[in-house]
DNA sequence: GCATAAAAAATTAAGAATTTATTAAAGATT
DNA sequence: AATCTTTAATAAATTCTTAATTTTTTATGC
């Protein structure tokens, strides 16, 4: 499922009343408390903006952050209690959209959320389609000749960086690093999936039309083949 | 002109200053004191980001905002003195994208910037061009005459370099330890590539227009042969 | 100037080396 | 138990380098 808003807090009571301040008002969101919790909720989910709190129980928000930037580009807005400037300028230098001090204003917090909605909602593609394949990346569906196919979770990861680069050739160096999240498995690892894919979405997968090999470099997505 | 920012704010002195900071950290600026100013800024120039002021000598900046807002989508981030958070829910809600109050520390504040430069700046394809020959850096992807040409990947980075330092000699020492990675593998190596490449994009091979031998130095690429 | 020698670069084809594809099966995860 | 991911071994394809030869350029002496 797919929610507006993602807040991520150690301090429960906090983070449920804004969450549920934020649904009083439209914005679709969920709390959770942890780092882990945030990482279980990106397997299934995701969310077009996310608020983290830095100081988390199990682990730093800035850690957080990183890992989430590996794979994606959700915007994030960083909320703690720190003053210090040079934690305001390490939140925004690693990543982060913005950064609010706590105690926040419930009414300034949702509006500066609206606004980041109201610029983002708008610019994400939310699907990938020709005549031939179609991809929807809110629903995680995949579509050949109208029927559905079905894909693995890393294969739908793997072709979904490869639709977002599209017309871009990638390095197996960047694929590991942005869908297997540095956990390098081998070049074979990588091959195998490509041909999966290539088995799930090609015409035919001998003469691959949009998951194109580029000798010695990496792999380029080409879309519109049809 | 297009520049990365543009900061409107009526204490010229504050203004000044701290467009020179972001000029320093590789921020484009300029800075204008007056809604009029500003105007006028837009009929001849861009910029990808609008630092302004909500307390301008000539005009409130809500309402500059909403008139900026009618023709361009541009970041606008406001900057008040003002702490009342009724201000900042409609900056927000105006079309502003953030509210930064003031006294603001500069670090923090081109911290942000850059955030939203990064998040929002155009990004640049990039690319080499003329009338026969066309390089595309994302897609390596090299066409001539309008037909696509197959470079293997160390012709393309030799390609690249050489492009890269167009007009320059570059000496095979260079080009072993840019392109090959210091793995030096003889002169003749270098020659067949050199001659593989002339075949790939001159109009001649032999009588090469673009990469040219510089007797006893190296090579040069000459662009806009045509 | 011109012939000649020496050095540098160009050409060519072949095989060595590297990269990717394919397949099946073992190992993890859910 | 079923599904997904990784490993491994082999095959296929592509690319890179080598080396032998030829051509071009520069330098030298007459």
């Amino acid at each position: 499922m797919k929610y507006n808003c993602l807040i991520i807090d150690d301090e429960k009571v906090l983070a449920d009343s804004t969450a549920e301040y934020f649904n009083l008002f439209g914005v679709n969101t969920v709390a959770v408390y942890s780092a882990e919790e945030c990482k279980k909720f990106f397997k299934d989910d995701t969310a077009e903006l996310v608020l983290l709190d830095i100081n988390l129980g199990d682990g730093s928000g800035f850690e957080l952050c990183r890992q989430l930037r590996a794979t994606t580009d959700v915007p994030i807005l960083f909320i703690s209690a720190r003053t210090s400037d040079d934690d305001k300028i390490v939140a925004l230098n690693i990543g982060g959209d913005d950064y609010v001090q706590k105690p926040y204003s419930l009414g300034v917090l949702l509006a500066k959320v609206k606004a980041v909605l109201k610029r983002f909602g708008q610019t994400e593609v939310k699907k990938y389609s020709d005549g031939y394949l179609k991809v929807d990346f809110d629903s995680k569906q995949v579509t050949v000749k109208g029927g559905a196919v079905k894909l693995t979770s890393l294969e739908f990861r793997l072709l979904t960086y490869l639709i977002e680069n599209e017309g871009k050739v990638i390095s197996k160096k960047e694929l590991f690093e942005r869908v297997w999240e540095d956990k390098f498995t081998g070049d074979g690892t990588l091959n195998v999936h490509i041909r999966r894919l290539r088995e799930a979405i090609e015409i035919n997968p001998n003469e691959p039309k949009y998951i194109i090999t580029v000798w010695g470099d990496g792999y380029k997505f080409t879309g519109a083949c049809v």
